[in-house]
DNA sequence: ATATTGACTAACAATTTTGTTAACGCAAAT
DNA sequence: ATTTGCGTTAACAAAATTGTTAGTCAATAT
């Protein structure tokens, strides 16, 4: 079979493996995926899965490797353009993190479940990410810096910042299943909720800049 | 004398084992709990992790029983007294929250964690933990609106309150490896970071209710 | 003194999960 | 036509993990 012919099928084994992979990785971490389950959800044999990835713990590195570029685009894409305002910045951090996580919604609850013990199997991702967010950082300080001279806001620490925008926009998909039972199934309009959420935090992010 | 030797000298085995699986379904998660690991850090043979819990998932449940006890003090003293003024109750309610989660670090991410795939084991967490965050929510908006109808404050849903509450308070713990990693040992110091914390956030909640 | 009971140990059994291998068929290359 | 190589399968092997049991020991009750 030649290489068109397949281009033009249905997905092959090894891509079949590696989605079926994916999705149980995100949802049931390292510890609590299964190899036979990836399988058989990827409509394959059990030893495909080794066939075409070794182990286990290989294919979860490359998930991860190819995770980590997801993210690193997610930080770095807000600040890449330093002539927009610190306004304009904001709010690109803000609505393009939240389009990134409504577009990802296991990824967070991913990444804080396997954060915990096995910090080996995670310190690739913790470097690199901390690398992009320190850069990330870094120029929020500078735009901050420079109103403050101007005298368009006040004085504040881009971390504290930075932290609060990650924590009003991340925690409410990491907890999801919870503020779901526990709000009436608040965020059940996803398209919904993702707008308002939108405006309510650059909202509260700027009424803390207020000089 | 320092803690582990408190384990081996001063407890009992039942307790020891308890502590010990605590500690590492805590930080480990059920799928990446070993009960063999868990009888080696408690200092006792294998069998007796059976012998007095007979299998994994009933220690796991008798653990989750305690948490939600624990949860739902959180969850409720900071709502009990009604005579304080919405001011007092907010401050109560994140000082409050904040002193649990950092008396419990874990906790959250624990939680997180175990939230995704195996829904039935935690059916019974999230069920109760709905129901004292509703509990929560309608005492919180019946103190809005009465401090609306004095003019003290703004109209806003007690949902999305709580969630912004819940989200600057609970995500910093959650995420706090990356957190420490990217941003210079932020949290380092656990007091002062703790304080800090108590009162940004009170600020960031209070402007989002002046009038 | 003897029997009983409960905590305990060591060895083993069962189950689950991961990883391997020999053999097969088919398509392309020689 | 024969060979070669790849994807595949089924069965097996190995390892890890959970769970069980027969029997020991010491304290206590009879």
């Amino acid at each position: 079979m030649n290489s068109e012919d397949k281009i033009h099928q249905e997905l092959d084994t090894e891509a079949k493996i590696l989605l079926a992979a994916e999705k149980e990785f995100m949802l049931k971490g390292f510890a609590g995926a299964r190899t036979t389950s990836i399988a058989e959800a990827a409509g394959v044999t059990h030893a495909m899965f080794h066939y075409y990835f070794r182990t286990k713990e290989k294919l979860f590195d490359r998930i991860i490797t190819e995770k980590i570029e997801l993210l690193k685009d997610a930080l770095m894409k807000p600040v890449a353009d330093m002539d927009l305002t610190l306004d304009e910045m904001i709010r690109n951090i803000i609505e393009g993190h939240l389009d990134f996580i409504a577009a990802n919604p296991d990824l967070p609850r991913f990444i804080i479940g396997e954060l915990s013990g096995n910090s080996e199997r995670f310190a690739l991702f913790l470097d690199k990410i901390s690398t992009y967010a320190q850069i990330m950082i870094s120029r929020m300080q500078e735009k901050i810096d420079s109103a403050v001279a101007e005298g368009l806001c006040c004085h504040i620490d881009a971390r504290t910042l930075m932290m609060d925008i990650a924590s009003l926009n991340i925690f409410p998909y990491l907890a999801a299943p919870i503020v779901n039972a526990a709000l009436d199934n608040y965020m059940a309009d996803a398209d919904t909720f993702l707008e308002q959420r939108k405006k309510d935090n650059y909202a509260t992010i700027m009424r803390k800049l207020k000089p």
